[in-house]
DNA sequence: TATTTCATCACCAATATTGGGTATTTTTTA
DNA sequence: TAAAAAATACCCAATATTGGTGATGAAATA
């Protein structure tokens, strides 16, 4: 059996949960709380498998309290269920800890499945999350913007010298060649880049892993 | 209908999936190939939703299919599966695109069951993968730094202006504080970084996720 | 071969940044 | 309530950056 805790502000949906699971063989009701105020004596008092916790909650939203709870209790699984699917708030909850992320359903045996699935394989998120969340990881092991600037490689060079923070002299020291062609490569970058700084060019070269 | 392609060596799986598959009315199998080397032409031809898509696969690896595809399809969906469950395997496959990964079961359903969820979501992973995807994910963006560096909110608001390539005046307009204010932040910032230039403190900013 | 691109260097002038110091007011904390 | 921290503001001077123009030789390209 499975020792289940939910945090849930809506008396109904929270009611109705707890009434489901508890009729099924497969999981034992530990605890059903509106808020997560007392998470931690409640985990503690309970010692759930896995806890279902809202997002939205008055007092501790439920992100700050997963933060608590795992960094007390890291084996214990905690599936987010939320309607909200911004990628903001999934990043953080998966930061957080979160082993799993579902969309509020009205369809229990979703939270049945889910709850086994993080229970079992230490993990659930719903499919419409999971594409969310390979967005996320895809795009920030990008390299898509390499092919439209096309920096020689001297300005790479430089530029790559200017997000360690080298001054023009420096950079010249580092490359062997005059200040002023350091000048005028940097020139070069900016306009390449369409910007007028070292910062801007420094966030575009990171973001766009130009170096 | 769901228009499916198969990619898979094994024949008796590949038979099999097809022959389940295209015994549902929820699927239209569009071809079943035992490697990728005429993957694209394949795809021209069939037109396919989801593509089924090995790794494991004699001439071309799934994983290069998967990447060729999707440069020319980006919106058909790949779901990639496999018995290896190692993160650089899987990280690969994110990377090249795929918009899913399962391990090989038994169970049909199983199947079936991530093609629709692909189809109508965009994505689908089996529990345990998803659970090797929020460790990595998490690891990537480990925050190991914020404890250390205590930036005052003034101070991240300004540094995040920074990132942002604006000069000392316009974040003084941008925060409603004087020109001169902005400098101090600036030095105070300066100091707590341990770094003398802009291009420096955006870099820190940037790797360490203070902003 | 003619042309374009790349890498190099120089000069000038305007603007911005950086580092030093000092000081007041407000907010937080002990 | 007293002390500490944060946010505000100003001054000065040295240094760095930025944008402009112009130019040369080498290498790649058409």
């Amino acid at each position: 059996m499975i020792r289940v805790v939910i945090f849930e502000d809506n008396k109904n949906l929270r009611d109705s949960l707890a009434m489901y699971l508890g009729s099924s063989e497969d999981f034992m009701m530990a605890g059903a709380f509106g808020d997560a105020r007392n998470a931690l004596w409640a985990i503690k008092k309970h010692k759930p498998d896995v806890i279902l916790m809202d997002i939205q909650m008055p007092h501790v939203s439920g992100l700050e309290a997963t933060l608590d709870i795992k960094k007390l209790y890291p084996d214990t699984k905690i599936l987010i269920q939320t309607i909200y699917e911004d990628d903001e708030r999934i990043f953080q909850a998966i930061c957080a800890g979160a082993n799993g992320y579902i969309v509020k359903s009205p369809d229990p045996e979703v939270y049945v499945q889910a709850i086994k699935d993080v229970f079992a394989s230490g993990s659930s998120l719903s499919p419409n999350i999971a594409a969310r969340v390979l967005a996320m990881f895809q795009s920030q092991n990008a390299t898509a913007h390499q092919t439209f600037v096309a920096l020689t490689n001297r300005e790479k060079e430089i530029l790559g010298c200017m997000t360690k923070g080298m001054s023009y002299k420096m950079i010249a020291d580092a490359c062997n060649i005059s200040f002023n062609t350091v000048h005028t490569h940097v020139k070069n970058i900016y306009e390449k880049l369409h910007v007028n700084s070292a910062s801007e060019a420094v966030v575009k070269a990171l973001e766009w892993k130009l170096v």
